[in-house]
DNA sequence: GTTGCTCATAAATCCAGCTTATGCCCTCAT
DNA sequence: ATGAGGGCATAAGCTGGATTTATGAGCAAC
């Protein structure tokens, strides 16, 4: 009876879940039905696809295809599996079409300036749209706040820039791509997850809350809204990233303010729950931007055009 | 000049995507500030962590770490990669939290039977936060339909139900714990998709579409939906699963008809665009179930107070 | 100055996974 | 029937990447 319980904490996650090349190959042989057709697509042998097939099943204890002498299918479990399978894979891709990006080819045909909120939820969703629909086109990432965007697109540095906030920076035209929201947050257990009634802005004006720095686009925007209410109570905490924010509220140290785009994941799982206000106005509008006059043509423009939803 | 360009396909992802072992390291070394303390709680050695890290940095071809004799922080690439490794790990995780339940323990202190949809995009999430709140939890999942659910339940070998529908099934008792609607999909470059006006129940009846097999639960919900209005017309594609659906739609083989779960990421970057219609309710609610009488206790009331909003 | 933390480098080792080379099974067509 | 072809499994040998141990160097605080 060793701790080999259907526990949690037992390893890496690394030695649970198969990597991205087997992931990629149960995809493939999802798709194509055969071992054999999947490995040459994938590049290796099939005794390779075999072994690594049986491998990740093993790894899980679950068979995930059903060999025949005239194909493969998947089993139910291998349903499920390549599902789950596939937002990995999905995860993958936006990574590494963000990190070509940040990479800054020289030949780049296309230099992107977004915010650090726009760059890290939206673009490399973005970007993989645009690979797919034209292929080929080299991507520039620089990411900086609102001010060094603007700084990079008056200097012809960049082709289109992303700024969130409430108008274009001067100098600029632009066009609305989305919306961001600011909503409150805390884990589950504070008492505010069981509130039926709205928190009133006078009341979360007075309660410290965990925050980003002054100066950050997030804590603006809410100083801003508060004023009228008295303005933001000392912080309980001031936390240099969204990121630190989040993990505080998480880990039950307090109410929150955080933008919706930061916590999407966080709100499906129930690790965070939403508290509703009122009398608050917390949207800011997400831009495209460009020098005035000089209206995105070629590869920003295609870029452009996938933000633009519906 | 070879196929050495900004491009996407020359290879497969693994290669240009660190290994999950290497994203947490990371992870790790965002959170300590340090490569040794990072290798301490990954279980190696601290050349090994240094030497990981060297190796995505050669492989992104960006500094992610600014190493100090005091100390390690992000570069400030370094923190957007880190923010989209982030999401991949969280898939890793729910992977893992799904394949672990689908294993089926022994001495399972929880078994879940799900329908197929509620088990690819929701239940991984909850047990995520489950094991979250609940560490060593031993969870067993069986996915079928609701028929085969509510069979388990009824005989006694499953604790807790998910069905999607719009009843609870006969003998069981049950709550909504969410809501699922099924959306009007094209490819961008479909005409609909430069349509203004919202598509009309009978021309969404007339017009052949890409669906999922008659008996699926998307189908039966669009033909009761559609029978004031002439019936569904002979589909375009007849397909087994909804993936296969999607990525026909996505292809741009035709407008489909799918949950509104399965294509978020899509709608997200836009493979594909939502077509607005009229005249149409296709909602349909998410239930957990439980035989009549036996409200969930212990694990199982776990599990169900996470999947019920606020 | 010494102790303690940080990270980098070097050399040896070890293991995981690949490829090549087979063999068996099944189906289909001749 | 009987061969041809596609599909998968097994075995053996090899290669390369990643790890560990051992050590050195830089900086800070006492």
């Amino acid at each position: 009876m060793s701790n080999e319980d259907g526990g949690s904490l037992r390893g890496p996650l690394a030695h649970r879940v198969p990597d991205l090349a087997a992931l990629e190959l149960l995809l493939a042989v999802a798709r194509l039905g055969s071992l054999g057709r999947a490995a040459r697509e994938t590049g290796i042998t099939q005794p390779a696809a075999s072994g690594r097939i049986r491998s990740m099943e093993r790894m899980l204890g679950v068979g995930l295809v059903e060999r025949s002498p005239r194909g493969s299918r998947l089993t139910d479990a291998g349903v499920l599996v390549t599902d789950w399978a596939r937002r990995i894979v999905e995860a993958a891709e936006a990574f590494d079409a963000g990190a070509q990006a940040l990479r800054g080819q020289r030949d780049s045909r296309l230099r992107v300036a977004a915010s650090m909120t726009i760059a890290e939820y939206l673009l490399p969703g973005w970007l993989v749209a645009l690979r797919a629909r034209r292929p080929g086109t080299a991507v520039t990432l620089l990411a900086g706040n609102s001010a060094a965007v603007a700084e990079r697109l008056r200097a012809g540095e960049a082709d289109l820039g992303f700024v969130e906030g409430l108008a274009a920076p001067a100098g600029l035209d632009g066009a609305v791509v989305g919306g961001d929201r600011l909503v409150v947050v805390t884990a589950p257990a504070h008492p505010w997850a069981r509130r039926r009634a709205p928190i009133a802005a006078a009341e979360l004006a007075a309660t410290p809350l965990i925050l980003r720095e002054r100066g950050s686009g997030t804590r603006q925007v809410l100083d801003a809204a508060l004023a009228a209410y008295g303005g933001l109570a000392e912080p309980l905490l001031e936390l240099a990233s969204t990121t630190a924010a989040k993990a505080a509220a998480v880990g039950g140290a307090g109410p929150s303010v955080l933008s919706e785009l930061a916590i999407g994941e966080e709100l499906a799982s129930r690790r965070l729950v939403e508290i509703p206000f009122e009398d608050l106005d917390l949207h800011r509008s997400l831009r495209a931007v460009w020098p005035t006059g000089h209206r995105p043509t070629g590869p920003a423009r295609d870029l452009l055009s996938l933000t633009q939803g519906p």
